[in-house]
DNA sequence: AATGAATGAGGTTTCATTCAT
DNA sequence: GATGAATGAAACCTCATTCAT
């Protein structure tokens, strides 16, 4: 580990061979990276997954944590992407609905490659940190936004606060789901566990009843009709 | 990195001397990985810090893995030890003040270090993985029995599935507060915040009324009393 | 060529076998830089011809300049010894003589491994640079001082610019001499005759007889009676 | 360093455009070499800064180090043409006026660029060594004939020894003055006082007074009056 | 002829681990 | 038991050179 190096990326690619380079570099940075975790994975091997010497690797990136950040801000774009379009675009949506197709959102975004962005965001701290506070800084900016925009609809909170504790605890749940998925329950149960968790905590104590999930919402055995928030007061096991 | 390594520890001490040598190597284990992180602590510099010859650590411990996950086994009996506690030996008190035993407890045990802690967690995901899994599995066994005992004092709710989304959700969120303060708000309105969150989601929606923290659980300035779940309407900032 | 990295040695020999280790490489460091310059004198070269693993290597000197600039040092040190003991040793000494014998002790200095040297002071202009130009202004004022201390012996001079001129003059004339002996002529004859070149711009012209080298001085075929500044005309050769 | 490769320039310009392309190349060489010393001069950034491909530099040059030799070449042809300017087409001046108008001559050529010139004599020692003798050879012979020639005008000497002692001490003399300008000393008077040196070694000793500097060439403190060769009118030694 | 992307041997340095003392 | 000098595999990165375009 001789030494720092810029993290910037360094060719931008304008021909297609450039680009394909530069997705050949990054696809095999993720498997490697999933296979051999943050330090098993060297830049020959990097080089050599993506069939590739270890000279063009570095015309294209500058060092290995350059590699790994490149892949973190795909990873950062397609989280801000998901959030935004649930958050944005669904402005007209019920809060439950909003909520769910949130959590949807951010499963599906984490679902595809977890092992990956588990490594991202655990082994590479010191470079992404700052890249990865900054997202959450917008996730939360948003968040917050939407609690106040929606405020008569919820029960009295701080929206600082609040947008806090939410997207930190969607997001460590949302990693261990996907890294170490739980034995017994599928990942849609948990999605929609956390919705719940979500929905309990925003809602009015009584208030509007938290609909169910909408019918184009609703998949997988999921919608078999397991009473959430129950009418029915006998659904207990044991 | 020549070769991999056992990860056990090698001698049980049984001598004081032994013992004292355990001791000062994970206690400078600890300050090297908080100071180096993992990649930066070498088994020299933890030798060196401990006051101790390279030689006599690899007596006690096999690899530089193996001192590591000493340290992490301390930290899960620490947080099992914390758990156990405040569900077992509080069986008798009321749930909400129950689960604000646990957080606070919680924050206690991860704001000790949180620096070592999140080296632990984040950056030796595949030498620990499996250990922190079989003490979340624990801790989770415990939260689920505690909902199973106070089921009637609960909203009606699946217990596998919610002991998951509530110990998952308080473990991400109890990381990243401790690991990256969030800038305007204290650690402890956040763990009250996430006793609220937990109590919004397992207490009945219109039912018991959330007691306020009783006397004895209080202290800072948390106890100044902001009203949650509150009655009083207008408890929201600008 | 990664970084660049501290220039002092690291260890310092207090153990017969760490200074058998220094000695062996130094030794290697100086036979490979000879053979392959100080390009190809790679850390690992150095550390084969040592007959010793790069690792440890790199326990006793930090960096290759390191092990460069210990040569060199061990050089500067060589040639301050000699010039300090002929200019202030043999103060008592005719100027000629006194002349001579320094010339000849710069000549044995420099003839002991002219090729490590030339690398040493060409190749490593960049590390040696300064201490060099210590040495040899250590080596201006002894002059200096000496050329004060004689000056009723000598012409009139200025002696900041003869000591200058005639420092220079002698060694650059003594790095050529050794490193490409001239084809037909001997050292030890060029050594006389540079000499004769300090000499012939440090007496007065018309001066004190410049004695002919004391018996004592004397030696090889040098001695053999070339008549110098000759009263025989036809001293010359074809 | 993958392979060794040939030295020689591939392809003579007989196109005005190749010949733009070497001397851009040489240039840029220059510049380089100058700028980053011989080891990071790389072909890429000479390259670059010539403003034309790696590959067409590899037309033109086979490796990096034909380029520095070429430029080296030049180096001793400017070298050459000075020598022979002074002693072949002065051959009616007087031998105190010709030595003179040598070493200036000499100091002019070094002093126009003595960063590249230091770097192409130490830092390509291997390179350009042969070359290097061939020159020296060729002005050392130069320098033997006019010692031959003007035998009447000086004391007896062995014009090979002579010629060698003098060449190569002017030469190193030379270098380390345009390297390393010494602090208190100008260049000029370092150039007069080199000539002095020489004078002192070729004139008979009592014999035809050494002409002060001629009222154009003198400047600085050198002017006034340090007495030359003195006025003592039997210089004679022995 | 010109280009510059691609190559890969090789350079320097680190550090987990061993073992003679 | 303790020591710490020695080991050497392997990491990151550079750059002289080639060759498809």
């Amino acid at each position: 580990m001789p030494t720092s190096a810029p993290l910037s990326s360094r060719r931008t690619p304008r021909q297609s061979r450039s680009a394909a380079m530069v997705e050949a570099i990054l696809t095999a940075a993720a498997r490697v990276l999933v296979q051999e975790g943050y330090q098993g994975a060297s830049t020959n091997r990097i080089a050599q997954a993506a069939g590739v010497s270890v000279g063009s690797l570095y015309q294209y990136y500058a060092s290995k944590d350059a590699i790994v950040l490149a892949l973190f801000e795909r990873h950062c774009e397609a989280i801000g992407r998901i959030v935004e379009r649930a958050l944005i675009a669904e402005t007209s949506a019920a809060v439950p609905d909003l909520v769910r197709s949130l959590v949807r959102g951010l499963l599906e975004a984490h679902r595809e490659n977890p092992r990956l962005h588990a490594v991202l965001t655990e082994q590479v701290p010191l470079i992404g940190r700052e890249r990865h506070a900054q997202m959450q800084a917008r996730v939360e900016a948003l968040v917050r936004l939407t609690l106040r925009a929606r405020a008569d609809e919820l029960r009295p909170l701080e929206p600082e606060l609040a947008a806090y504790v939410l997207v930190n605890a969607v997001d460590g749940l949302m990693h261990r789901a996907v890294l170490e998925p739980p034995p017994g329950l599928s990942l849609d149960d948990i999605a929609d566990e956390m919705a719940q968790l979500v929905l309990s905590y925003l809602l009015p104590p009584g208030g509007p009843a938290s609909h169910p999930p909408t019918a184009t919402a609703t998949r997988g055995r999921r919608a078999s009709a397991r009473p959430r928030r129950a009418p029915a007061p006998r659904a207990r096991r044991a």
